[in-house]
This record gives C-alpha cells, structure tokens and sequence, in this order.
DNA sequence: TCAAAAGTGTTGCTGCTACACCCATGC
DNA sequence: GCATGGGTGTAGCAGCAACACTTTTGA
C-alpha cells in the first residue's frame, strides 16, 4: 500500500480569513455594508468586513463574530458561501477566505459600531472598488441569493417585523431583478399561508394606508414538517 | 477610526485541506470511491480521499491535484461544495478542508493508482463509517448533485461517451431519488436538443438493442448563449 | 413463438400569465 | 372632488403528468 499522506508536521499552514457580505434593504434598494479600511494592506480602500480565523475558532463562530463585531447583531441569518483559495487574492499574504452571506434589517444594527468601522451603506448597483477578490464575492452572493429566495422565505430577514406587501414585492423585485405582477406576487406569496395580516397599516407611503403583515415562521415550520415546500414559481 | 484589524503577523495559520467527493455510476447505482487510509489518523478506516494545500497551491488546483494523484484523471467535472470548518473535527489537529465534488466516467480512471491507494467503490447506499465528518461532506455533495442535474447537464459526466436513454434515466432515477415516467423523460430530454441519436445499438443489456446518443456539449453552449435554460421540470 | 426490453402519442387537468378597475384617504 | 397608491378576480393557454400498446430480436 503506498502512502502519500504527508505527516501533519510536515504541513504549511496558511492563515485563514471571513468575509461578510452583509446585505440591507432599504425602500427600492439592495445595499451592502461596506468597510473604508483603516489598515494595511489597502488602507483607505473599500472592503468587505473580515477577521482571521482563529486557532480553536469554529469556521461560523468566526463569521458570526465578526458580523458582530461591525453591527452588534446576534442571531443574524447567515450561510457559507465557498472558500476562495486564489494564491495571490490578498496582496499582502497568502490567504484563503471563506466568504458568508448575512441578511440584516437596516433598522437594527448599532449605529456607532458601525460609525467607528467607518462602515456605508452602498447601493448594490453602484458598488464602489473592492479590495482583492471581494467583487466577485459579492457577484457570487448576488446569485446565491436570487436563487435561495425562491425556494426559501429569506426576504423576511431584510425587512421590519412588520412590513407591507408591497415592500415585500419591491424586495423580490430587486433580487430577482424583474418586474412582478401586483395580483400574481400577492397570489402567490399569500397562498403559502405563511404570512399574518395584522389589523394595522402603513400609511408612510399612501394615503389610503397598505396593510401591514407579519412573518409567520411557526407556520412556516409546520408547513414544512408536513412536507410542503416554498416556492415562488 | 477603530481599527480591530489583526495585524497579518500575528495571525495563527491553520492547516487547509482539500477533500474530493468522487461519484460514479454503475448500471443502477451511483458509488463513491473511497480510500482504506494507510496512513494516521485513523489508519485502517474509510475516508474521501484528501490532501493539504500548499503554501503556494491554489485550493481549486489542490483538489485537481488529489483527484489526479488517485485516479490519474484530469479535465473532470468537479465544483467546491463548501468549507468544513468545525475546530475538532479531525482528531488529529485542528484542519479547515474544503470538499469538492467530482464526477468521473468508472471506465476511465488508472486502476493500478487507485489499487496502490487501496481505494475502493462503494455504493452510495451501503456507504462504510468514515473517518471526521466525511459522512456530512458526502450528504452534502448528494444534495447538491440532486439539485444541479436539474438545472444543469452533469449527468453525462458519469456516462460513457455514448449512453442509451434507457442508462441515463437509471442515472437520474438515482440521483433523484424518484422512479421517472420512460415517455416524459425522453421528451424532455431530447426536447433540449443537445444529444445527438448515433446510428449505433447498445445490445448489451437486451435483445432489441437500444439506440446509443452521445451528448453535444457544443450545442448545449450555443442555446446558453441564446439564453435558454436546461431544465429537467 | 415467446420472452424481454425498447420505443412511441394523446388527453385531461393543473397552474401560470396576462390583464383593468374599484377603493380609501388626505389634501 | 381629485390625485395617489392599495387592493382585488378571471379567463385563456401552456405545459405537465398519467397512461398502454407495438416493435424488435435472440433463443
């Protein structure tokens, strides 16, 4: 039996980062919290918000602690991207990066973390120069996204607790980028059962007011559990 | 400004490993080819063959380089699924390995390299315990097959060059776990127009013999570029 | 001539798309 | 009372699922 197994000893190793893409919504827009980095290497560039990985760090825990880190929130919806191992991404090192995708509410984050990060809030379609590969993590997060939301109820994380219908087909609007139909969007999310129309309204934006709904995740669960799927098709 | 950025010489690096998921099929049964570990940890048990990355080694060339190393084979269909990245979760230090994915033809690989490797096929239904979380790496790769075929024409991957329809309905009832009705999949297939009908039977597997097709991977990129999706629906 | 697997079309129905008007309210 | 945005139903059509018999050939 031959044994190409390289001892453990013999191994280098190589620093391992995360990287954030942090997507907010905000009226017509998707947007993406981005930092102006005070630090080498790249200072005073824009860049996605990321940390090293440390020794007896688990790989989300390092995620989840550096979306913390930058906007105070816990319990955040966020997912594994993929790794990104080109050799010479990041000019100063060799780095490997494993990117995660997060969904806040615009409202929720702390304000002053944020500040102090010299974090902004950048239109999804006029991003700024990224550092390193971080472009076409973003690219790779956009499609992930569009691709989910249709068969996961993922948009309810970028919106308040209580939202309108119509905010909600602005939202898969942009994602999906294309215009829905008013009746077929309402049809179809409402047949899921999955959302409550509270006996309140919005009247921000109107003056006969939009009824305000709320995310039902329960009932969505329990949808689930009985084998039935969410589909946006 | 904060600045919480670590500086990069302070960074504690971490071994990185690739791990190759390696589906093929066989008749009725999609397999994976595992290795008998020669080696420590865990010597003497089942495991996807893996290596570690090299300092200077792009993580998607580490994973051609290991598939390479125990099948010989190189031009294969293989995709990163994700980082596994949980602190313990190989017992002999704390390793990050990114799986990868790789569909092979299971007439083509060099079987003295893989006899060397003591590297065996095992059906996907009947899967050994394996070593760390490769049991959670190989559900993750099936769930990621099931849903790319659909969208996408793997399938052929793992075929010969020519195939009858009768072959790779067997391959998709497999992958997706479902009995397919003969007349639907053929129209849907063939409806895409990306395989051409040879003047050739395969009489293997019955008298009547089955007509052979190969599959035209320059015609499926051509309706790409006319944007018209392969869909399995 | 029979057994075994390959090959082939049609129909009903479901579910999607397309589409236009009324409602409520603030000014 | 009018301008603004919110809310609602239907009909036609496309595409999917379900289904059974004929063909070929080797033994």
């Amino acid at each position: 039996v031959k044994n190409n197994s390289r001892p453990y000893n013999q191994v280098t190793p190589i620093p391992v980062a995360v990287d954030c893409i942090i997507f907010g919504f905000n009226e017509n827009n998707l947007e993406l919290l981005l930092i102006h980095r005070g630090f080498e290497p790249k200072i005073g560039q824009w860049s996605l918000m990321g940390g090293f990985v440390e020794k007896n760090e688990q790989l989300d825990a390092a995620a989840t602690r550096v979306l913390k880190e930058l906007t105070g929130l816990e319990e955040i919806y966020m997912e594994q991207l993929r790794a990104f191992g080109a050799v010479n991404r990041d000019s100063a090192d060799r780095v490997i990066s494993v990117a995660y995708f997060a969904l806040i509410r615009k409202e929720s984050y702390n304000k002053e973390q944020v500040q102090a990060h010299n974090a902004k809030w950048h239109s999804l379609d006029a991003l700024p120069e990224m550092v390193f590969d971080h472009k076409d993590m973003v690219s790779y997060a956009k499609s992930t996204l569009k691709n989910k939301i249709q068969s996961q109820p993922l948009g309810f994380n970028l919106l308040p607790a209580k939202f309108t219908l119509v905010q909600l087909q602005a939202l898969y609007e942009v994602i999906l980028e294309e215009k829905l139909d008013k009746r077929n969007f309402r049809k179809k999310i409402l047949f899921h059962d999955i959302l409550e129309k509270l006996n309140e309204k919005d009247k921000q934006h109107s003056k006969k007011g939009a009824y305000l709904f709320k995310f039902r995740e329960d009932r969505f669960k329990e949808r689930l559990n009985r084998g039935l799927a969410f589909s946006l098709k």
